[in-house]
Parts: C-alpha cells; structure tokens; sequence
DNA sequence: CTAGCTAAGGGTCATCTTGACCCAAAGTCG
DNA sequence: CGACTTTGGGTCAAGATGACCCTTAGCTAG
C-alpha cells in the first residue's frame, strides 16, 4: 500500500503498483486493496509500494507480492510494464510508479486484510471504482496480457500442472473474453514447439470425454503466434 | 547528461535515458554523447537528464531530445521503453532510470556539442564502449526497435516523405540485419491497408528503373504482421 | 546505337497456416 | 438405452508466404 505519511511536495518518490490476474471460474480476476486511508479513502486500489533504498524495482515488485498473498515468485510471472509519471496523479505528492504485470494459477485466497480478487469486468464497467490512475494502469496491463497471449506460451502459467488443453483453452478465452474453436485451437497448441509436454496420463472430468494432460514445455515464444483476428480485437471492450 | 554535481546517497533521483535511432547510409545509428565528467569521462553515453519537477517523464524525454538535437517531436516517435533500477548503476547514487526507444529518419546532426551519431554495430561488437549500463538500454531498445517493425508501420517513421518501396525496404534490412525479397516485400507492404498511400509521383535515381513514391497512410499497425523467421532472427546480433 | 547494368514492379507456383466445418470417441446423467 | 458434453481427429477452401522468373525503365560504357 502506498504509505500512510505526508510527504515534502518536493521530493520524488518511486513506487511499484501490481497488477496481478488470476482465471477464477470463467472470470478474469485481478488482486485489489481496499484503502483505509486517504486519499480514496474505501476505493479500491492496486497493491503495491515505495520502492526501498537498496532494492531493485524487480526486487520491491516481489516483496509486495508477497506481502499481499504469501506467494513466493516462483509460482507467479511477473513483467514489468510500465511507468507512469503525471505529477498530480498522486494527490500527496510527486509520485512515479513503475507497474509490473503478474500472471499465476488460480491463487489463494490473499493473505492481507482487505485485498481481494475482484472480476476485472467490475473495473471495465465502471462497478467498481479505482483510486489514483489505478483504472488506467489496470487496463493497460490488461491489454498487454492479452498480447502476450498471442505471442509467448504464459498463458500456460495461469494452469495448475498438469492440464489439459480445455483448460489452457479457458485461459484463452477468459482472457480475450471471446470463445475458440475447440478444434483448431488443440491443432495450434499441441503442434507448436514445445508449448506442451504430455504426461501420458488421462484426466476424468464430470462431464465429457477423458482429457490427455500435459505439462509446460520449455518454449517461451509461440511461433507462429495466435494473433486475434482484427474483428475480435474490436469486439471486446 | 546526467548531473556534474555529487549527490545524497540516500536520495533517490529519477532519469529518463534516450535511445534514438536513425538509418544513415547502410547502418543503423544511435545517438550518443561523450561524457566530458566522471564517471566513465571520455567515454558515451546515451542521452538524457533528471525529471524535473513538474513535468511528466514523456516530457522529460522530449525536453532531452529538443536539446540534444533541436528537432521538435513532431519528426521523431518516443515511447517508453522501461525502467532500470539497479541499485548501483550508477555509481554516484541512487538513480533510477526511464529508458525511451526514439526513431526518426536521417536526422541532421545533433546540435549539442559531444553529441553524435554512432553506429549501432560499433557498440554491439565492443569497438565503442557505453558508460553506466547503457549498452544493456541499447541492446533492449534495438530488440524492441527491430519487434515493432513486425508488427506497427512505424518503418515508415524512419523515411523522410514521400519515399520509395525501396527505402522503406532498406529501413528493414538495417535494423533486422538481413535482406529481403525485393518483390515479396512490395507484394506485403502494398497490400497491407493503409500503410502506404501512392502519392502518383515518380523518383529518378541515379541508377535503376524509376520508383513510385508513397507517403505514410494512416494505419497504425501492421496486420497481418512481418514475422522474422526464426532463423533470421537468431541469424542477427 | 547498342549492350550491359541496376532496381522496380508484376507474375507463377508449391507450401503452410488458418478458419469453418463435420464427425467419431468416451465419459456422465436421466 | 438415448441425450448430452467434451475430447480429439479429419476435411476443405481461402489466404499468406517464400522462392523464383521475367519484363520494364532508367542509366552508362563502348
């Protein structure tokens, strides 16, 4: 959380805002604070930090990380995005944060008091309300991670291992927030170079067909990508 | 440049560095300055200052990049690279640095003395050496830079109006490091909607067939995109 | 004037990828 | 058993790509 102090309206300070999505359901979720202090007193705002002398953005990145949700950073993908720098956009003084991007796994549920998954739609859609330029920056990482979708293979790190291509399938979905063929889709993933790895073993669901599962390959870039068409690019908001 | 004076090691100071690219001839140029103070006096630097007060970090840049080079922003596309934060990167204290990727075509000569243009290919192969972590900046905006032209018509950002097929082409082949078919490259640039508008004027060259002239169209990206092929793309430094 | 050079610009063709389908297989539920 | 769901395999036409070929239109050397 940004800190509770007035600070000397001359002075630069730096922070880190998170930016951290988790596929809950059929729901994109990301990780939101509530304030107990003002300004924005009771919005809801992204969770993040001062950066500390010594310490790397990366390295501020991951501690609020886990301070948030006792995750470790082995489990979530974190990339930095982006700065933002208007002078006013922090009403206690001059502030630039540096946004990073997180992608993990259903997560749990976040260890701190009053932060939450919240459906990335109630943003959209103006439901619920972001302190700060926080609305701005959410989009933005939303955007990029649906580029990233198209071309490197992290949509894999939103699956507990092993999955099956249904599910990698969801992520997809979910995520660009329209549906795929099922079809075309197995064809893309399973001939893509080392995007997924078979585990031999079968997965029996409620309903439906046994699924293969597999596991993440080493790939890191999906070539060739799985670009959105320009309609679907339009469509969703 | 970055300050002449020492600075409290407890404070923490925000940069922005510049990356500015250009096509002269056959080479891809960068824009860099010869420090004239410690540290590394004597050798180059990227471009670049402290934030100032008030201003926004795209402001900055565009602040650093009118006084290196007397161009307005107009002729040259900024955007945000990212941050680098490594405690010790600079060895007079904390700063924290906002790297921008600038492209514009064959830009006049930098006005601001000890500035000049410097092939790219000098850095890369250790013939021209980079104070602080400059040539880790470089080596990002160059992937960055070479990533864009696949899939953004920002290429075009690098001729001066009206251009050829042909100049355009050779803005690819310097910056990816490799030829093009000629004939395929027209088939791709030609079609692609709105990237390219005839202005119905020819240019006579020195030698060879006479050459439409094209001005840029509207479109902002590329679609489809101009892959590298793998193996072009591991081909190149 | 002609031959030779260069680059523009148009075309062919085989190959690959894609999107829109169809359909069988294998489980559960009524 | 039959309806339903999801997996997983296949076809087929349309489009994109890479490797070519060849003509065109300027120049220059002889």
């Amino acid at each position: 959380m940004i800190g509770t102090t007035g600070r000397d309206p001359e002075a630069l300070a730096v922070s880190v805002d998170l930016v951290i999505f988790t596929v809950r359901g059929d729901e994109l979720n990301a990780l939101l604070v509530e304030r107990g202090n003002e300004p924005y007193r009771g919005a809801c705002a992204l969770p993040g930090g001062y950066v500390r002398a010594g310490e790397t953005l990366d390295q501020a990145a991951l501690r609020e990380l886990r301070e948030e949700t006792s995750l470790d950073g082995g489990r979530v993908h974190l990339e930095q995005l982006r700065a933002y720098s208007e002078p006013d956009r922090d009403p206690r003084g001059r502030v630039i944060t540096v946004a990073y991007l997180g992608l993990g796994p259903d997560l749990p549920r976040p260890v701190a008091p009053r932060a939450a998954w919240t459906p990335v739609a109630d943003v959209l859609e103006g439901r619920t309300v972001l302190a700060f330029d926080h609305a701005g920056i959410l989009r933005d990482a939303l955007e990029r991670a649906r580029t990233q979708l198209e071309h490197t293979t992290i949509a894999a790190r939103f699956c507990p291992e092993p999955f099956t291509v249904g599910e990698l399938r969801r992520i997809y979905e979910v995520v660009w927030g329209f549906k795929l063929d099922p079809s075309n889709f197995r064809r893309k993933m399973t001939r893509a170079e080392a995007f997924l790895e078979p585990t031999g073993e079968q997965r029996f669901p409620e309903v439906g067909r046994p699924a293969a599962l597999y596991r993440r390959g080493s790939a890191r870039y999906l070539v060739p990508p799985l670009l959105r068409s320009a309609a679907a690019r339009d469509a969703c908001p």
